[in-house]
DNA sequence: GCGATCACGC
DNA sequence: CACGAACGTGATCGCC
């Protein structure tokens, strides 16, 4: 039914307001919620039947609409009513939507596109055509059929008010079908504390995070991107000399002909269409030639130009001086988060020229930046389901995990250990989180096989309690197709038993690393949660900001410092109770790169 | 449009 | 004999 009149709109909410559960979906004139406009919203209450207003349709002779001013008290009464569960497909970005015309969704009870995550996060897609044609039977018309695309794409604005409104329609209809059909599921499948304890609740937080975004300093930047591209143009000509022609430095195809081809190079490794010429090999040659030692740093200033500073410039907010991510809920195979447009889970942090980047991203007047990060969160995680003695023993003697480890293996005193051995004892502690082989830590460490082996060998004699959970884990594995976490998000594997030994190697190793990292990713969420809520009760005007995995990231007003770090401290370490301590590093600062 | 390569994070 | 770390996003090239 399309709403044009108050009467009709008075229907609707008559209809809708005795309702236990509706689903509402939104149409827009894009997909970025902070970069686009509402052009309809439809609810629906029962199978086939749904309620379409049309607010925003721009198009020559489109009929009378209401406005969104006249809705929204309507929308209000509805979505803001706390006995009205409401569902919907992506609720995130119409909560985003409907927060900017200053309606709050208080009661979100259901998203059936993180129900169809938690069911099988590595579904390749979660859309809303993708799971009615699957567990509805039923097709439906695609967005482009309305508003194409390619360069010729119009806006839902645009399209006429009958097809936005029965397409809009079908989506409400089907979210709530299908919300109703996964509830069951959910419970059978033992993952709805998962998901409405979880998940669900975690949506808003995520909303929040994306909402208030984080201050960059732009000046900053722009001096950053002049200095760099100075820098790449001289090494640029530099790189050009020692070739003896000009070429694209960026096309990994040319340069393989100037270094293996013209300057007969050695070829030290291949990819499956050419000769490798990433860094390592770059490393390897660069004793041979002065050329390489020059492309690792043109491709690191290149890198963190393009990708870092052209795009954090591309993106600001220029009037807030605020840039805004997207965490994405539904797309990791494991549980973590994921983050675009900008990715700001993966700023640089190790490289001092890469640092300069963290630099730009800075606290807000009177506020600071306070990170909070797990201390060794993977290994801890680890140390709880294997229950293995000595993983166990170093954490609750605050030992220094990787120094710990290197007396085991190495069967040295803490003094004895160099910082080559606590090298090589971190990487074996990585290796065993990632279900390493010989071959891969050789690898890494660049030694023989042979030599690796031994210190797996080692490794596994001293922290037998690890070794036994890799088995159970694995046979676990084997006999149901599937391995879980904490909170019992499961992951499928259906490849654990393939004939294949490299497809059935990789499955393993996911069977491995998934209960460890999917853990950890259930517990940072449990205290994101417990944070958001505990800042709201207090009525603090602290903001959560990032999450990078094991890391948190706060803008808080200078009064707030003392007791936002208590609360952020005391609430992550408590977010689950596992059998070893669990502990927190704050720092703070006013900018991403200077914290202490 | 898409796969491959490379490089950044945890 | 080859493969060979787990999980992501993005810029760029170059083929189709």
């Amino acid at each position: 039914k399309i709403v044009l009149t108050r009467e009709s709109l008075m229907n609707m909410k008559e209809d809708l307001i005795s309702s236990e559960k509706i689903s509402v979906d939104l149409e827009t004139t894009g997909i970025d919620p902070f970069n686009c406009s509402i052009v309809g919203i439809s609810f629906s209450n029962q199978p086939s039947k749904a309620w379409y207003i049309p607010v925003g349709h721009k198009y020559l002779n489109a009929p009378m609409q209401l406005s969104t001013d006249e809705i929204a008290p309507v929308l209000r009464s509805i979505l803001e009513n706390p006995d009205i569960k409401v569902c919907g497909h992506n609720i995130k970005f119409d909560f985003h939507i409907l927060k900017k015309l200053g309606i709050k969704i208080k009661n979100i009870w259901f998203d059936t596109m993180v129900a169809s995550y938690c069911l099988n996060p590595s579904r390749k897609s979660h859309s809303l055509k993708n799971l009615s044609i699957e567990y509805l039977n039923k097709s439906m018309a695609t967005i482009e059929t309305l508003i194409g695309k390619g360069k010729n794409q119009i806006t839902m604005a645009d399209v006429d008010i009958n097809s936005a409104g029965k397409y809009s329609c079908q989506d409400a209809d089907f979210t709530l079908q299908l919300a109703c059909l996964f509830e069951p599921i959910l419970v059978e499948k033992k993952i709805d504390k998962l998901f409405f304890d979880v998940e669900m609740p975690l949506i808003e937080v995520l909303a929040d995070m994306e909402e208030t975004g984080i201050k960059l300093d732009i000046e900053y930047l722009e001096k950053l991107s002049d200095e760099f591209k100075k820098e790449i143009e001289s090494t640029e000509s530099e790189i050009y000399q020692l070739a003896g022609e000009n070429f694209n430095i960026n096309s990994p195809k040319q340069l393989s002909y100037i270094l293996f081809e013209k300057l007969k190079l050695p070829v030290i490794r291949k990819t499956k269409t050419g000769r490798s010429t990433d860094e390592d090999v770059l490393n390897v040659i660069s004793q041979q030639h002065p050329l390489p030692s020059k492309l690792i740093r043109y491709r690191e200033l290149q890198k963190l130009k393009s990708t870092y500073i052209d795009s954090l410039l591309n993106l600001v907010d220029r009037n807030t001086s605020r840039i805004h991510t997207s965490f994405n809920q539904t797309v990791t195979a494991t549980g973590r988060l994921s983050s675009t447009e900008p990715n700001l889970q993966n700023i640089p942090i190790r490289t001092p020229e890469g640092k300069k980047i963290r630099r730009a991203f800075i606290s807000e007047e009177n506020c600071v930046l306070v990170s909070a990060d797990y201390s060794q969160i993977d290994l801890r995680v680890l140390a709880h389901v294997s229950a293995d003695e000595a993983l166990k023993d170093a954490f609750f003697h605050n030992k220094d995990i990787h120094t710990s480890t290197a007396c085991e293996i190495f069967g040295i005193t803490p003094e004895k250990v160099t910082p080559e051995l606590r090298r090589i004892a971190k990487t074996i502690n990585f290796g065993i989180i990632y279900g390493m082989s010989s071959y891969g830590l050789a690898q890494e460490l660049n030694i023989d096989q042979k030599q690796a082996q031994e210190y797996i060998d080692n490794y596994f004699k001293k922290y037998s309690g690890v070794r036994k959970w890799i088995d159970e884990i694995l046979s676990f594995a084997r006999k149901n197709g599937y391995v879980k976490t904490l909170l019992n998000r499961i992951r499928y594997l259906p490849e654990i038993n393939s004939n294949n030994g490299q497809v059935r190697s990789f499955a393993e190793r996911i069977a491995i690393n998934t209960p460890i990292q999917g853990t950890s990713a259930d517990i940072i969420k449990v205290a994101m949660i417990n944070i958001y809520k505990k800042l709201n009760e207090e009525k603090l005007k602290t903001k959560m900001l990032l999450q990078v995995h094991d890391d948190l990231l706060f803008e808080v007003p200078e009064p707030e410092i003392e007791k936002v770090k208590k609360i952020i401290k005391k609430e992550m370490e408590t977010a689950v109770n596992l059998s070893v301590p669990v502990l927190v590093d704050i720092k703070t600062g006013h900018n991403w790169r200077d914290m202490e």
